[in-house]
DNA sequence: TGGAAAACTAACCACGTGGTAGGTTCCGTC
DNA sequence: GACGGAACCTACCACGTGGTTAGTTTTCCA
């Protein structure tokens, strides 16, 4: 409801424009991308671009981003509480971010990348009881890391409003998920004997939802909500089994020390 | 993070002492509260009072705000936006309300005694496959009532923030689903036949979370999500059976259309 | 009908917000 | 060490926010 008049958010900060942030940001650990430049007299063999004060700025503000819009959600922290939070002024904030929505989609995307995806859809690597047992590790992973499990729980709600700057990305998500738990349960319920008689795109979004619910009142109260022992509960009831759930021992830290 | 300083917002509006606006509005289909008083050579029989402007404008501004609460969340939506969706201004919605927070929380108060709970405790007219259909088709009736759905959906998430103003009210709201939850599938998997050897406190957290992650994926893609056929599908899993499921038809709604 | 109270507005307040522009300092490379 | 670009700051901008105050209009009731 806060519509801004005046400046296009969509403009790009000039210049920014040589080393824009997610590129860096993907290539940290990686040769550089477009900024690489053979030696000269050697081959053109690429080498890793050292880590700038920029990256470390860039990452420290993600981290604070990533923590404060966990806690209060992206509506209710300002660019100047996570650029406080990062030590450095909010004009220096969007010096290495184009704006405030951009921001929000990189720590999502960030947090994607650095934490894995709940589901996980076909490996070679794994049976599909060991992916299961990936599953509820990560449910486990997620008591020991409220922030993860707050950011979800915080942005997922405002972003059922079609403006809000997340709204694709959950979507997608979603349907990822969807996607992904449908195939899994597809296959856990062929192996097991008997044979499961439930439909896996039902089960799927099941699953989803039991998971994400279970995040909403353990944030609320988490000394109330066993999240593993629910999710590991549901799973029997439906008759598959993880290949060890031994290994998805919890280890709970309550919210509020991400 | 938007700490105000100065003023209090906890002191009352001297103006509205005398018919607090909660008093009013609780008691407005029923004998007025304080400020009713006996007629003069009448036993002191209750009279209804009658609907003044000031009730109507109270009750549009409820309407105003759980629809925009609904869309967008506490946060992203002002004052200024609510009082001008309900046909005044600002400062005359502070003239019924004493704050944005002490709105909310009328909001929250009101949408919970007009729409009724999710989940009902023990009650001598329903027998508990009874009660079940109840809340099967109160999750049906969601699908109709997309505002509904999203206002818990939205306000829940932010409200995990200590600092919210709801924070206490989902706490509570939480503890009271999960007792009346507790006790009504204690009752249902002690009914049946055989006795269904679940734990109901474990089974009553998997039911609620359900419910609320369903809302959620619901809110983002209404076609991709029956919620009745799912939670159907999970009690069936959990081997109780509401006493009519054939009532809980749904008649869909998509979101947008509250 | 008159008067008091309720309802409502316009104007004001202090503060917060995302973003811009110009300048200074720091960093990285040669 | 010099130089250019990156990093960062200060100051500014227009606008929005919850709340207050004084005045006006409307409602209600005797």
């Amino acid at each position: 409801m806060t519509a801004r008049k005046g400046r296009s958010v969509t403009e790009p900060r000039a210049h920014v424009e040589t080393a824009p942030p997610e590129a860096v940001r993907q290539g940290s650990a990686d040769p550089g991308p477009a900024g690489e430049r053979p030696r000269p007299g050697r081959a053109a063999r690429p080498e890793p671009r050292r880590e700038t004060k920029g990256d470390r700025t860039r990452a420290r503000i993600l981290d604070s981003a990533t923590e404060l819009f966990s806690r209060s959600g992206f509506h209710a922290v300002s660019l100047r509480d996570i650029a406080a939070h990062a030590g450095l002024t909010h004009a220096g904030l969007l010096h290495h971010f184009p704006g405030k929505e951009s921001l929000l989609i990189q720590v999502l995307a960030r947090r994607d990348e650095v934490d894995g995806r709940l589901m996980a859809g076909p490996d070679a690597r794994a049976t599909p009881e060991e992916l299961l047992d990936r599953a509820v590790a990560q449910v486990a992973r997620n008591m020991r890391s409220p922030g993860l499990v707050a950011l979800y729980v915080k942005i997922s709600g405002e972003a059922a409003d079609p403006e809000h700057p997340a709204h694709d990305y959950f979507v997608h998500r979603y349907r990822r998920l969807r996607r992904d738990a449908t195939w899994l349960l597809g296959e856990l319920f062929r192996r097991a004997d008997p044979p499961v008689p439930h439909d896996p795109a039902v089960a799927a979004r099941e699953l989803i939802a039991l998971v994400d619910g279970l995040q909403t009142q353990w944030l609320l109260e988490p000394e109330e909500v066993d999240m593993r022992e629910v999710v590991l509960a549901f799973l029997a009831q439906l008759g598959v089994h993880p290949a060890n759930p031994g290994f998805a021992t919890p280890d709970r830290t309550p919210p509020g020390a991400p």
